[in-house]
DNA sequence: TTAGGGTTAG
């Protein structure tokens, strides 16, 4: 290998220093979702540089205000400023140079004409040879998959994709990508052997593999990206945290939290420098499953790995704290506020919010408002979603005046109410059983020139349902249909509901039937507004079968639906089908929780099986689970008639020596 | 590529 010279080497070390700073000083300025690859791309055509000094000249570019400059880095990747001198491909031939000229103007069927003659593969071949304009060939290239229904091969999507990247038309790279793993016709396996046998092995591959995974994201396709997270090191691709985070997003937003813990070690043992956005994601995947111990060593090794914390990391854990913590939470989230605070990070409107939905749903009404003013008073000004948050807490909790209150406010504060801040009203109103002026809310929301959502219909239609004005609410379906607002499942969970608490059992499967003939699927929320009715009439066996069936349809029983049935067979007598139920449930994966616990130990105390009750009561201290007022009002007469005393925490019922 | 608000089972 040939060597570099000292100040080469010097002048590259210099510049990748200064292409770091610039990079770590401007990353808010790149639009990484344009050019994904910048960073990668630049430390290849830097590698390269090192390596193969004789093949580059360096532009008179590259210079430290040339390095520094944002605008020239926006349109530039480093690369760019490198220039190829000894690419000499052969000349473009005759018949290509004509084909090119008819895909420009896009003359197709002349193009056919000449198929007929020569062989569309072939034609690719050479045009992939040759250099023509990779944005020319690319048109061909989707023409015969298009219009001739050509299959390419894995080779010449290699091709293609090389031709593309190294003419820097990432857009249609990834466009390419997205086809690739759309039509699922390569494995991952398959496409790393093919690009490891293909272009050269400066690192082109790995952005390539890079993208691959991204592509795998943007398509859903997460298994699939997990996969290739896992098997790129194998053949010595290098991704790096452009790649990884989508991953982590993704699994965490599908609540695999051990798959993305999983991928986190991967990235950390492969050394992919993770950034702040991996942390946030990280830590935010946690807070969403209430792992929030996790979430909180997260932020000390934000610390650990140089990084500094962002307002978005603290805005994910005031989050989970809101909505995850256990008892003192939202002293927890205060505290958060505090430290941020004392660190210098500024708390923004987001930050706010989640406070006050928080306090909101503690039903905290006056530290909602404390948190409402305290953003006014550091120049923070309530939005749209600031204010609809705080009308649903006062609307949760029956406090109507105030929420209209707060909806004065949002004049005075010249923000417009949107359909959100409607249908928060006409939910409190429906709550109150105030059907008119929900009623009246929604023709109000038209007269504003806002279109009701499929939300605001569901939640005036389950108002009518909730107090038996069923005619009402099938009127105002069929008002939704014709406004163009498609019913959904919700829609018809809460008619069905409606139907089956109105004691109309045969409207509800006569609506389950249309539901189903329409292409609706039954959801979770269906089955258990099944399941619960079956239950009222007593028909608890044929609410378990209903069980099997959602198996069937992929659908995951939840603690609702197995608390329903266990409830049924205790109200029937029958505790050992409700303890065998209990016993399937958690083999299920689902863990027996407060509400299992109470209403098997309702169902013992009324066959007056107290023994059984209290130990099925120590059971679940045992198991870490706290028994709730309920569980206490359920046995305590009972037990203390029989002889029982509270032990001196009043949790535990002992046998009383005194009768 | 990260963070906040609206409907249905109970």
């Amino acid at each position: 290998m040939a060597s570099v010279s000292n100040a080469a080497k010097l002048t590259i070390s210099f510049v990748s220093c200064c292409l770091m700073t610039f990079l770590s000083l401007n990353s808010e300025h790149l639009n990484s979702a344009e050019e994904p690859t910048l960073n990668a791309l630049n430390m290849n055509a830097l590698h390269k540089a090192v390596h193969f000094p004789q093949r580059f000249r360096f532009s008179s570019i590259l210079s430290l205000n040339g390095i520094l400059n944002p605008e020239i880095f926006k349109f530039n990747s480093f690369s760019t400023v490198l220039t190829d001198k000894t690419d000499s491909k052969p000349k473009i031939s005759d018949q290509v140079s004509v084909i090119s000229e008819l895909i420009s103007k896009q003359h197709w069927r002349k193009i056919r004409d000449i198929l007929k003659e020569s062989n569309p593969d072939e034609i690719l071949q050479q045009l992939l040879d040759s250099e023509a304009d990779p944005r020319v060939i690319i048109q061909y290239f989707r023409w015969l998959e298009g219009a001739l229904g050509v299959l390419h091969s894995l080779d010449m999507y290699c091709r293609m994709l090389h031709l593309l990247f190294d003419g820097r038309v990432y857009s249609q790279v990834r466009k390419l990508l997205n086809g690739l793993v759309q039509n699922e016709k390569y494995s991952i396996s398959e496409i790393f052997h093919k690009l490891s046998m293909s272009g050269d092995s400066f690192g082109v591959n790995s952005v390539l593999v890079d993208m691959l995974v991204q592509a795998y994201v943007r398509n859903s396709k997460l298994s699939m990206a997990v996969e290739a997270l896992k098997r790129a090191w194998d053949y010595g691709f290098k991704l790096s945290v452009l790649s990884c985070n989508p991953v982590l997003s993704a699994l965490a937003d599908a609540n695999d939290v051990k798959g993305m813990e999983y991928a986190f070690k991967e990235m950390i043992r492969r050394r992919i420098q993770p950034d702040i956005i991996t942390f946030n994601t990280v830590i935010s995947g946690f807070c969403k499953v209430g792992q929030l111990q996790k979430a909180g060593d997260c932020l000390e090794d934000i610390k650990i790995w140089g990084l500094s914390p962002s307002v978005v990391t603290y805005n994910a854990l005031i989050d989970g704290y809101c909505k995850k913590g256990r008892i003192g939470k939202m002293n927890r989230a205060d505290a958060l506020l505090k430290e941020m605070r004392s660190m210098n990070i500024c708390p923004n409107e987001i930050t706010y919010n989640t406070l006050i939905n928080g306090f909101c749903r503690d039903q905290n009404l006056s530290a909602a408002m404390r948190i409402f003013k305290e953003m006014q008073d550091k120049g923070l000004q309530p939005g749209v979603i600031t204010c609809n948050t705080l009308i649903k807490g006062f609307c949760a909790d029956g406090k109507m005046g105030d929420a209209l209150d707060v909806q004065n406010v949002m004049f005075l504060l010249d923000l417009k109410p949107d359909i959100v801040t409607y249908n928060v009203l006409i939910n409190g109103y429906c709550k109150k059983g105030m059907l008119k002026e929900a009623r009246e809310l929604l023709d109000d929301a038209d007269e504003k020139g806002l279109t009701p959502t499929v939300i605001t219909f569901n939640t005036l239609i389950d108002g009518y349902c909730k107090v038996g004005m069923m005619d009402e609410a099938v009127a105002l379906q069929k008002l939704m249909m014709k406004r163009n607002v498609d019913p959904d499942i919700s829609t018809y969970n809460c008619l069905i509901n409606g139907f089956y608490r109105n004691g109309d059992a045969q409207a509800a499967d006569n609506l389950l039937k249309t539901m189903k003939k329409i292409g609706h699927t039954a959801d979770i929320v269906t089955y258990n507004i099944m399941v619960g009715a079956l239950c009222k009439k007593g028909k608890t066996r044929k609410a378990a079968r209903l069980l099997d069936e959602m198996l069937e349809m992929g659908l995951a029983p939840n603690h609702l639906m197995y608390n329903t049935i266990i409830d049924g067979y205790c109200r029937e007598g029958n505790i050992t089908a409700a303890m065998s139920l209990r016993m399937q449930m958690e083999k299920d994966g689902k863990r027996a929780n407060v509400v299992t616990y109470n209403v098997l130990i309702k169902g013992l105390c009324i066959k007056g099986k107290l023994e059984e009750a209290n130990q099925l009561l120590n059971e679940m201290l045992e198991k870490g689970l706290n028994p709730n007022r309920i569980t206490y009002d359920i046995i305590k007469d009972e037990m203390i008639e029989k002889g029982f005393v509270p032990d001196i925490d009043g949790h535990l019922y002992t046998q009383s020596a005194v009768p």
